[in-house]
RNA sequence: GGAGAGGUGGCCGAGCGGUCGAAGGCGGCAGUCUUGAAAACUGCAGAAGUCGAAAGGCUUCCAGGGGUUCGAAUCCCUUCCUCUCCGCCA
């Protein structure tokens, strides 16, 4: 969310802002603008009337003392009372208006983000490893996969249905050696520390994070009286766990790390990516979140760029880092990199990280301040977040860059004490 | 699922419907004292909104929402949460 205080002062800037991530701001803009407005116009109104009945209960209680007679003071002060009650139902209104068209607006884009339409757009900032050649044809990993009877997608549809699937045997011991690697990297290495949250969240935390109101076709709902969703990432139970409080200065950066199932609904998304493991309605993903002061937000977001990126370098996989264009980044993200790992079968780079600086969108939504040196006046800090990385996709990486010509893959290095020394998955 | 007890400032904990943003304690910050520290003493300390150039003023906030009343932390309704006991259960 951005500031209401800040839209009325930089209109321009804003304007700006919104235009290079393709949406015309003006109607959006302009109806918040009239309702901040038209707020400040009521609240010395409502706030007078306030003062005034605060006095007259002042004078009759001070009446009713020296038994005087209260009556026309009395009188007064109930119609007072229905005035307030009145003009405080339309200030609710008007807040509730504009509070609920702030919610729809996307953060701005950061000054150092390029400005583009779409994922064409976006500039490789770094590229590591070199895409493997292969002296035959690289197979898919779903073919792989089953092949060695580590994945099944069939069975997977019979128990729950499409875009989902089954783990068996080395497969599914790859999935959790995977997460055991990740997590011990960030909070050994990175100083990330390891939480377990709740994978079912409510609306104020989704709300928080700016995943309601705008975009709840995205998420699995529970059923029943319930408000309740499935967590799409991680991100959405770390970032809030500081929602409405605020925070000592001296103990950010908060850096948490959490491994979790996510599920998508992927509205949407038909045709794309039907087969294999890329886009699936539930996936495992460790997640890196950051509470930040203003100051050191952007040089933070390297910082956990570069967790994400060792990850890969460990696994030996090719990748390449992006700067995401205006047109491309996230409803609550000022700057986002993406990873994109190598995939010999699609000789193509797919994300497989996503790292972005929400600056103080999300803070503002979830209400998260700090104290300058624990003692200074609250201002919003700013969150951070990163996949390090997407379970599924290193699975798929993995299987599909370390594969070889009789169909079994070989278990990088750095994995191998996660997998008993395994050296190489075969049928 | 059933029965009961609660939710007050960073924490604990008082609070007859009016003078309560809220006693007291702990913790925090600053100072006095001390070579330094501790102790003791003194003082300062919540958040949001709004007006104001500023100083400062005003309004709101005692889990959330609604109601009664001229006036609610205090009375009523409701939602949520916590705790205890019983039942069920990984």
């Amino acid at each position: 969310m951005l500031d209401a205080a800040f839209i009325r002062d930089h209109m321009e800037e804003v304007r700006a802002g919104l235009r290079h991530r393709g949406i015309d701001p003006d109607k959006a803009l302009q109806e918040i603008a009239t309702l901040e407005t038209a707020r400040r116009r009521m609240i010395p109104e409502v706030e007078g009337l306030k003062r005034q009945q605060n006095a007259s209960g002042d004078e009759i209680a001070r009446a009713k003392r020296h038994g005087q007679d209260i009556g026309p003071v009395q009188e007064a002060s109930r119609l007072r009372a229905q005035q307030i009650k009145q003009l405080g139902t339309q200030l609710d209104a008007i807040e509730g208006q504009r509070n609920r068209a702030l919610l729809q607006i996307p953060n701005l884009p950061h000054a150092t983000v390029p400005v583009g339409k779409s994922a064409a757009d976006n500039v490789e900032v770094r590229r590591r490893g070199e895409p493997r050649t292969f002296d035959f044809e690289a197979k898919p990993h779903w073919e792989l996969g089953e092949a060695l009877g580590i994945l099944d997608f069939e069975r997977a549809a019979r128990i729950a249905g499409a875009r989902f699937a089954v783990l068996f045997g080395a497969g599914a011991r790859l999935e959790r050696a995977l997460i055991n690697f990740m997590l011990d990297l960030h909070t050994r290495q990175h100083g990330y520390r390891e939480v377990e949250p709740p994978v079912m969240v409510n609306a104020a935390a989704l709300t928080g994070t700016g995943n309601l109101p705008k975009f709840e076709a995205d998420l699995f709902k529970i059923a029943g009286d319930w408000d309740l969703y499935l967590v799409p990432t991680a991100e959405v139970p770390l970032t809030n766990l500081h929602r409405g409080e605020i925070l000592d200065g001296r103990e950010l950066p908060i850096r948490y790390t959490a491994y979790t199932p996510c599920f998508r609904s992927e509205a949407g998304s038909y045709g794309q990516d039907v087969r294999g493991l890329i886009r699936q309605h539930q996936f495992d993903k460790v997640e890196l979140v950051k509470l930040t002061t203003p100051e050191q937000s952007y040089g933070e977001l390297e910082s956990l760029v570069a967790n994400a990126e060792t990850v890969l370098d460990l696994l030996e996989l090719p990748y390449r880092t992006v700067l995401l264009c205006t047109g491309d980044m996230g409803f609550a993200s000022a700057k986002t990199y993406d990873l994109e790992v190598w995939l010999p079968s699609q000789k193509t780079y797919r994300e497989i990280s996503s790292c972005s600086n929400t600056e103080a969108f999300q803070a503002r939504r979830a209400n998260i301040k700090y104290r300058a040196g624990g003692t200074g006046k609250p201002e919003f800090v700013h969150t951070l977040n990163g996949s390090g990385l997407a379970i599924g996709r290193t699975l798929i990486a993995i299987v599909e860059n370390y594969q070889q010509k009789d169909g079994s893959v070989v278990i990088p290095p750095a994995l191998r004490p996660f997998m008993d020394g395994r050296e190489v998955i075969e049928p």
